[in-house]
DNA sequence: ATGATAAAACTAACGTCATTAGTTTTTGAT
DNA sequence: ATCAAAAACTAATGACGTTAGTTTTATCAT
């Protein structure tokens, strides 16, 4: 029932995110990837439908470790002293993964194939915490909605422009991260909803 | 001295944007571009070095056009009733753009090789229109750089995000990028510097 | 122990792509 | 008319993803 079990799907999955983290999203392919695992690129057809669901894997798995590493930053019922402090956290926890996992952020970062539940489900779990972080500003319905899409784009855009050197000198911009989203915390405050 | 004129640049070019802005930026290759000029690829090379000198020059004009649009937007020395109103002007310019051309909008959304100082030149000339953009919130100098950092990051990440349907329903986009810009403008407005 | 089975490795082959080398065509200036 | 050079071409190579078909080998039932 189970001859030869040679590789197993974890560590697949781990050299491709190594491969990836380092070298670049992009630049994983089959072929690298069965090197590093040291059999011919064909082989990897037995453990993996090809190069597209590798990347859709990747993106998988990069939603679930971001969800778990939000969900570590912000304690779901924790008493925090300011409504600032859980969106900071969460800012921090977002972009401290992105750095480490730069391949499996950018895995996640495309529009996923119509009508797949459970990278849809992933991601709706990182939608809900991004919710949850900026719940104790008790925005309305429609103001939570408008200010969720603009916390995520305001730290995917850090994220991204950092990643690909766009800042310039990497002078400081930890505290650019800091200013950024205090200053926006900050409007949502003010908001009159 | 000029015999056989057939394609000129701006037609190569022209038709590359097209491609790019149809098809998606990393769908537009040597192939697809020679089959639309009809002509083999091979030929393209008397017209391009190569893949990586075509993505550059969509970059390159990529930016050039941004330019254009940021400076047609901000006015110079327009004196504008709220110190708001340009850099909501200018953010509907960069949003347009990127709506309008996501091809050429990725082309520039990569990190330039060291020492290509043309292209440099072009993305600095973004970043200055940015920086005065925000010019009327009359910030220190440290502020300013972490202003338009935020900002840039934030209408980076709204495009990114937009582009990739990663906002689910594209309902109301329109206004969470309003709110987007607001919230952070307010915020900015309350620095005490 | 042994032999059947099925997973997992392999080789061979194909199509697509970028790229290079070398050849032919064309056109404008002489 | 001719000549030079630009711009097209064909042919070929190497990387990649993918499929088909074959061989190896670990495990399970006997």
């Amino acid at each position: 029932m189970s001859p030869r079990i040679g590789l197993d799907p974890q560590q697949v999955l781990q050299a491709a995110i190594e491969l990836a983290d380092t070298h670049g999203f992009e630049s994983l392919t089959l072929a690298l990837l069965a090197q590093k695992l040291t059999i011919r690129t064909p082989s990897l057809y037995n453990h993996v439908a090809g190069l597209p669901e590798l990347r859709r894997l990747l993106a998988l798995e990069g939603l679930e470790r971001l969800a778990k590493d939000l969900r570590a930053a912000v304690p779901p019922e924790a008493a925090t002293p300011a409504p600032t402090a859980c969106a900071l956290a969460f800012s921090r926890s977002y972009v401290h993964f992105a750095r480490q996992h730069p391949g499996l952020y950018a895995a996640f970062q495309r529009a996923p194939e119509p009508g797949d539940e459970a990278l849809a489900a992933a991601a709706q779990q990182v939608l809900d915490l991004t919710l949850l972080a900026l719940a104790e500003f008790h925005l309305g319905e429609e103001s939570a909605i408008h200010a969720v899409r603009g916390f995520r784009s305001l730290l995917h855009g850090f994220v991204s422009l950092e990643g690909q050197g766009g800042f310039g000198l990497p002078l400081r911009t930890d505290q650019s991260l800091t200013f950024l989203i205090e200053t926006y915390l900050r409007g949502l405050s003010q908001l009159i909803s």
